[in-house]
DNA sequence: CAATCGTTTTCATAATATGAAAAAAGAACC
DNA sequence: GGTTCTTTTTTCATATTATGAAAACGATTG
């Protein structure tokens, strides 16, 4: 049991409930809860208490806990960026529906991807990732984009980091691999994931700029590989190319600008 | 100052941390939030390192705070019935393309309705509803069915209980003017809000049942009031019908049926 | 180079959250 | 319908935990 230096005991513990009970499909109980989270139930009963007099959690008429309104309302507001997701969707929806397929949002945060908006295909079979959900950036179309941006260095250093865990068997497996692979998309615009994160899904993605050319977020369509087209990569940098511009981009900043921080 | 019972202190603070900086536009530092909430810097400091180290909050660059993608996560999971968002989002996306109007999908909570899932117009004047945000039953069109279907009795705890407040002149003033709204609303299936909410805002509303029967949620839209039309009726209709077609209930439950509780 | 302002760490202290145990409230089982 | 389970809730003494004052640090500004 290791013990981070800095962190309020009941603020660790109330996240595991949330977590716990988020894992629920249903309403969970105290004592799965209590279980679950390896909490004392008169203990856990307390931080309940608290959560639902606060609205995170709700309780509902058998006396279960399941997650509360507040979580949604904050959920809603995360990321400054508000905004952008705004402006994205639409054009979101207007590419789904010329694939009919998954389109996602995603957005850059330590060496990984999270999934923050997205526009699901209207057919039975199709991708869907959850919102909040993470994958490294060297399995993903818009993460290897991202690493090319950033530049050789920084893709060795992401490389040595992360220990390229594989996902698949495609999963790219070398530093060569990666750096020749993330190079090339970022200097053609888009990139592909070809079931390098899963099996049996491929996706085709391009990167989001915001009026200073800054990259803010990626924009990519999830597809089963065998409905997946290569003509989808002009729409698809088309929508990408529409989102910045809306966002005040002005593509007169160079053919690509390797980034230099500090 | 008032002191509510059971409540652990840390969670009541923290829950006033994330509020404010929900309600900063952008990063909140911390000097602002610990003046916002009147928590001793070193105090909100330490609660938002800790929120933080969960991924509740994050840190931005220059070292600031803004709400962390945990509750995005969180929010996205919230209300065991998921899976009827996902259902209806499809139908609203058709139904705001058929209409070019905002379409809201809510529910119940109390003697309040809450946004948890909207489709936006696509247009430079629209209505906007933030997700998770409230509103009482008797200023909103799919609030008046809920209470309607509640039967007159039940109108009348809840006319009582909230002292029905005005929001604008046509909010429905006497229980006598509510009920005769709500019943007869009920009765026809559809309901209207006119500008009852917020002058210049008129919304047509119907509800969606489960395979049970029961009311889980109501549906509407929501349009500028000179821009709203008698004959969208039948299509919200429509839509709320599919809806709780693929929830599996089935209209062969008679015409009205007030429901019967205890 | 000071000086100011905001953030972070340290630390002794008291208040706070804790868990054991007892009490209530429901279920389940004759 | 009564009895015995289980599960939830309340109580309470205790020690652990979060607290806020103050000091250290760091950045920004004059």
């Amino acid at each position: 049991m290791k013990k981070e230096p800095n962190s309020i005991q009941v603020i660790e513990r109330l996240a595991r409930l949330l977590d716990a009970i988020a894992a629920q499909k249903e309403d969970a109980s105290l004592k799965v809860l209590s279980a679950e989270t390896g909490l004392h139930p008169s203990t856990a009963f307390r931080i309940l208490a608290s959560l639902a007099e606060e609205g995170f959690v709700e309780r509902t008429s058998r006396g279960n806990y399941r997650l509360g309104m507040k979580l949604m309302q904050l959920g809603n507001r995360v990321g400054a960026g508000t905004d952008f997701r705004k402006i994205a969707l639409p054009l979101m929806e207007k590419l789904r529906d010329q694939l009919d397929e998954t389109v996602n949002l995603t957005v850059r945060e330590g060496d990984e991807v999270v999934y923050v908006e997205r526009s699901l295909a209207k057919r039975m079979i199709r991708v869907e990732q959850v919102i909040g959900s993470r994958a490294p950036l060297h399995v993903t179309a818009v993460g290897k984009l991202m690493l090319g941006e950033m530049g050789e260095e920084a893709c060795r250093g992401y490389a040595k980091r992360s220990k390229l865990p594989q996902y698949t068997v495609n999963t790219r497996k070398t530093v060569a691999a990666l750096l020749q692979d993330c190079t090339a998309s970022a200097k053609r615009g888009y990139a592909y994931d070809d079931q390098e994160a899963e099996m049996g899904v491929g996706c085709i993605g391009a990167l989001i700029r915001d009026a200073s050319g800054q990259v803010i977020a990626g924009l990519s369509v999830s597809a089963p590989i065998e409905r997946r087209r290569d003509e989808w990569t002009a729409l698809v940098m088309q929508a990408s190319e529409e989102i910045s511009r809306q966002l005040g981009y002005h593509a007169s900043f160079s053919t690509h600008h390797h980034k230099g921080n500090t």
